[in-house]
DNA sequence: GTCTATAGCTGGATAGAC
DNA sequence: GTCTATCCAGCTATAGAC
């Protein structure tokens, strides 16, 4: 059996610091001493685990990317209705970055570049989250239950930076229950509209 | 008559330049021979304009805020019912996100760093325009116009989001006609919901 | 697996000639 | 107002002892 230690992995440890270096400072504005002195030990040290500071934002945000597809494939196999697979889909995608919020803000606000330099595996990704709530998004609309008024990809976008940007700014109180509320007014915004009804 | 110069203001220029290596390669990315090399001269004659690097980031971002502002003061001295202040809001917003698309990506990328390390005024703009979104938003639900059960600040911080960082994946093929599309479509969505109506 | 020590670069910024 | 030349701090990454 390899590597069944019961000890805090020391890669694990390394990333976890990394994503919140990264995440509240920059990729760029985070150095690997910086990354170093928090999680104990010298710069050359991390060197042993990685072998570049870029290794260690693969890592992050692979593992994230992820996650992200296990929930959503696990959606698309229990809900089959769009408008509900929709609503589904917000929830839990608030639930995933509220899960990882370091990785989710790195990757937000890394996302324009990412789409040049980032590694195969990671553009793969992110092309499959993408065709995940567009395919969504169209059924709903062929289906008469969405607005055919404006484009699935306007929809998509605006949604898109609406939520996942929401860890930026959102302190959920208790774990748990507030982020469900958060969920709930996401879709109530979108799906309903800020407007009173009669 | 001071500076009556019909030639373009070299100032200007730098700036110019310098907002879009900062929107295309973040801050931290774009280092001050990057900017001179584009502007056309030597890294160090930067510095009879400017007294840093940061100061060319002030420098953008305060103009940006201003105009921000401006715009603010005239939808508030024109519309004075909520609903439709809103809506002017979002439209002038998105017409002021493309006329500056640079300085609104940095705002936007760097905002969480820039509420602690910015300047006074930078600060004091940001609060500002906050206050413009949330007493509409406020003034709407006190109305009756607007739905209770979501928080107006859970409704402005998604609506913000979803605005501003337009600029980083909408391509308006003429400039005008199809901005004013985005920003219907803005409202269509943040007001009446993506779900279809009977 | 971590440390010591440092190589090798690149960054922002400056001084003074022109 | 721009260039030449350069300082020096800080960065990633490496080599080899322990």
């Amino acid at each position: 059996m390899p590597t069944t230690s019961a000890q805090p992995d020391r890669r694990t440890a390394i990333l976890e610091t990394a994503a919140q270096l990264f995440a509240q400072q920059g990729i760029n504005g985070t150095t690997v001493r910086d990354i170093a002195d928090r999680v104990g030990m010298l710069s050359g040290s991390l060197y042993h685990h990685f072998p570049s500071k870029d290794a260690m934002v693969e890592a992050i945000l692979n593992e994230y990317v992820d996650a992200i597809l296990a929930r959503y494939r696990a959606v698309a196999a229990e809900v089959a209705d769009p408008r509900e697979r929709l609503d589904r889909l917000i929830h839990v995608s608030i639930e995933t970055a509220f899960a990882h919020p370091y990785a989710t803000e790195i990757y937000q606000a890394n996302a324009p570049q990412l789409a040049e330099t980032g590694s195969a595996a990671l553009r793969e990704g992110a092309r499959s989250i993408q065709q995940t709530w567009l395919s969504t998004i169209k059924d709903g609309v062929a289906a008469g239950e969405l607005r055919a008024d404006v484009e699935p990809n306007v929809f998509y976008r605006m949604l898109r930076d609406a939520l996942w940007l929401s860890v930026r700014w959102y302190r959920p109180r208790r774990a748990g229950y507030s982020v469900q509320k958060l969920a709930d007014d996401c879709t109530a915004i979108f799906l309903e509209g800020f407007t009173l009804r009669d």
